[in-house]
DNA sequence: TCGCGTCTCACCCCCTGGGGTGAGACGGGC
DNA sequence: GCCCGTCTCACCCCAGGGGGTGAGACGCGA
């Protein structure tokens, strides 16, 4: 089965490039071209494509708006959007994927990764430039430094370090003690101790010293 | 000017394989290899490596831990490491980034991935598996739902969110009532008030809402 | 065997923080 | 004009949390 495919372009020769590049590939066939974002969208909605490649920057809707409308479609027939850059505005790339575009690449990438780029984000996988990836990460992981984690957290004890976790839920000192069986005093103990150890003044800073060390994570799914 | 490779593996085969496929490339240079985590470090800090390919399964020591120690070395003349592996196994990918690590690269990908791998992280950027950047999307932006955030936080007046704020940077009332050159007793009010609008008990679980509504962030670049 | 660390708990003090009520000043909208 | 929301501040109350000291029980390794 071909993957079809739909290029959002300004640039009429870009729109002919990719094309011809990507029609001269068995398995993908190029259904549609749009030279705008409005033309982007009902394009999309017509023809059904199953990857749409989106440049950003194009008049009357820049690819972000365009990318994000189709997106915002029920996700039965939604297609992987690919979103595509001169330049590598890492704004936009944020956005991009935030609203659920399936990679990000550079136009000026090898004409393979172009074609590759398009089986693996309509297999469902993502893709991104490599500088983009590089800040990707750092985006997803500059606030948890395995240092800063292992430095001042390793200190503690498993049950220092549990009630930590607890605390970091928001719970109190007696809550704390019935969720661990134990007496509250045995619990102010261990918070003292944390405390003393983290160089903390409140359960409030702990609080703050669990997220930014990544013992917990803002919509941890283990919050059960 | 070359780039220098070491290799991390516990099959001598997979070590021969990619020697020969890197050694061919005029640019790449491979300097040492290791069959196990431990010779991993010892040869990465004899040799000084550019690029690290790492086996994520090693015996003695395996790849993350071993990665771990190469990346904890100082910055200057530390190695880039790209982890490798036979299956896409998440919680290694996470581990490992978390780490420091370049990238993360299925065994079974095609052989020019691997030469451009490696010259992609030698330039400093990186580069992971498709399934894995999907997820990696996914695990980056799932936190923070644009929605969340308005819900409930739209209640407060913009005196109330800056307190808020300060707040989940883990600062006293005193602290507060100095830094918004207020009164303490203003600050309990528009605590008060924060804590009755988001229905919080303490500051500890106002901090907790800071955070998983997105109003702060883990590693927040804006703690000035 | 003797330590050492951890986990447990108790009693003390006392200050911060959370809760209630009330009120003056300022500004914008009806 | 008036009302309403916001920001400011004051006084009260007191429970909870943070800080110190001490101590018994257990397991583990030297």
């Amino acid at each position: 089965m071909t993957i079809k495919v739909l290029i959002a372009d300004d640039q009429a020769m870009v729109r002919a490039g990719f094309a011809a590049l990507l029609n001269a590939q068995e398995d993908i066939d190029i259904v549609g071209d749009a030279p705008d974002g409005v033309a982007a969208v009902t394009e999309t909605t017509r023809l059904r494509p199953d990857v749409v490649l989106m440049d950003v920057r194009m008049p009357t809707m820049d690819g972000l708006e365009a990318a994000k409308r189709i997106l915002s479609a029920p996700e039965a027939r939604r297609p992987r959007v690919l979103m595509l850059t001169t330049f590598d505005i890492d704004d936009y790339v944020y956005e991009a994927l935030r609203m659920g575009a399936s990679g990000f690449l550079l136009k000026d990438a090898p004409p393979g990764d172009l074609i590759s780029a398009v089986r693996i984000v309509a297999a469902g996988d993502a893709l991104l430039a490599p500088s983009v990836t590089r800040r990707l990460i750092e985006e997803c992981f500059k606030a948890r430094p395995a240092l800063r984690r292992s430095s001042r957290l390793d200190a503690l004890t498993p049950r220092e370090e549990e009630v930590l976790r607890l605390i970091a839920r928001g719970l109190s000192n007696p809550e704390i003690a019935a969720a661990l069986f134990v007496s509250e005093q045995t619990v102010k103990t261990h918070v003292g101790k944390v405390f003393a150890k983290l160089e903390l003044r409140d359960r409030a800073q702990a609080v703050v010293c669990a997220y930014e060390t990544g013992l917990v994570t803002a919509g941890d799914p283990r919050e059960s």
